[in-house]
DNA sequence: GATGTATGTGAGCGATTACTAACATATAAT
DNA sequence: ATTATATGTTAGTAATCGCTCACATACATC
């Protein structure tokens, strides 16, 4: 069958992106060679070439399964109808999961992709991040809209914070996973920075007034 | 003179430091090379080995470089004796001053050296992360001591997403840096993240009352 | 059975990497 | 003048890089 075999295709080439990610997880963007490649999928480095284009297409392909898993994995905590603030919570939540389970890959990939020179590489990279703030912004502006966020919080402002949480957990844990966990950094910088976009007293009473106590 | 051969090392060395530094700043880690560094400094590859023990050392002699400079940059808001909320901010905009001056290398290089297999580069990298984190920790602290800052902050995980904000913008800006302007964002981001560690209004009052106005 | 396509191999390409050895030269101290 | 040191050169090393070519094999279709 012609299916069968487009989908062995379509499997080593997932096969070799899944060796790309385990190899930057370990060492680097630097350690990610065709050679490496080959000898992890247990094929000759000419065979490679049979699944993929170039080493460039590796990265991009990368990206691409980075930004569709890291948004599956952190759709359920933005479909729900929650209360802005608890979708928030839940995200970074499945956000720091996702990372940890990855071994970190997701934004070591992302910040070192904003060093390539290739241009292809860089605008995936730069999408990738303005989506997902996009999604952190959209969240925030219904939030507002609900009356169940601050109306004067800029949302664009407060997804970058939301963005540099995890960054900076991330950059911590990467050094020294041990005595830096992600989740409880990531915990504890949440229950600071979610009262800036609670309502201050007098506005959260005005609030209680107008629509009740949920 | 011997003193005078002795600066000359060392002006030389500072010049490979230097140029480690544009290369790493215009195409990544990636391109840092001996021959790169070469024909920056002007000399063969053979010459730069008369300065500098090995690549590794290199690296090492820059972020030990990025170290003492970016300090040296941000140690104007952190000695003096304002309000704590002050000096945070002035310390933010120093420091983005600083990144746009040297072309957004501090962070490139500390996230990057996460990511390096050798164990000093490493090291070196996590000691310059911690000690900015208790420099910020440490003002927040005091900022409490002092009653300037909402004594149920964590200091921790303030000073953590203070980092994450400069890694936010910096990141952003390094994809894009005419549609991301790294001050305006990161004074965005401070204008709201300020909020946080001010007093909520009950605590300002007793506070006003306790200590005067200011 | 013949043919075409997908997928593999081994060998090797030119380029680049970090680094070194042998040798030259300029300058400073003796 | 001699010696020592610092600093440079040319030429080369072995290793690795991404990548390609000629060739083999498995398998589905005709």
């Amino acid at each position: 069958m012609k299916t069968r075999t487009r989908l062995d295709h379509q499997t080593r080439q997932h096969q070799i992106v899944e060796a790309a990610r385990e190899l930057i997880a370990t060492g680097g963007v630097e350690s990610l060679t065709i050679r490496g490649l080959a000898s992890r999928v247990g094929v000759t480095e000419a065979a490679i070439y049979r699944h993929v284009a170039s080493k460039e297409e590796v990265i991009l392909l990368l990206l691409q399964e980075v930004q569709e898993s890291l948004f599956q994995a952190i759709s359920r905590a933005t479909r729900s109808d929650r209360h802005a603030l608890e979708r928030l919570e839940h995200m970074l939540q499945l956000h720091v999961s996702y990372v940890e389970l990855r071994q970190g890959i997701s934004f070591v990939v992302i910040a070192q992709a904003a060093q390539f020179e290739e241009p292809r590489v860089r605008s995936a990279g730069r999408r990738l991040v303005e989506k997902y703030l996009s999604l952190v912004s959209e969240i925030i502006t219904q939030g507002i809209e609900r009356g169940e966020i601050d109306k004067t919080v800029s949302p664009d402002a407060a997804a970058m914070i939301f963005f540099g949480m995890i960054q900076s957990a991330v950059t911590r844990w990467l050094f020294d996973p041990s005595t830096h966990p992600l989740s409880e950094n990531a915990v504890a910088m949440w229950v600071l920075f979610r009262t800036t976009l609670e309502f201050s007293d007098e506005d959260a009473d005005r609030h209680l007034k107008e629509e009740g106590t949920d």
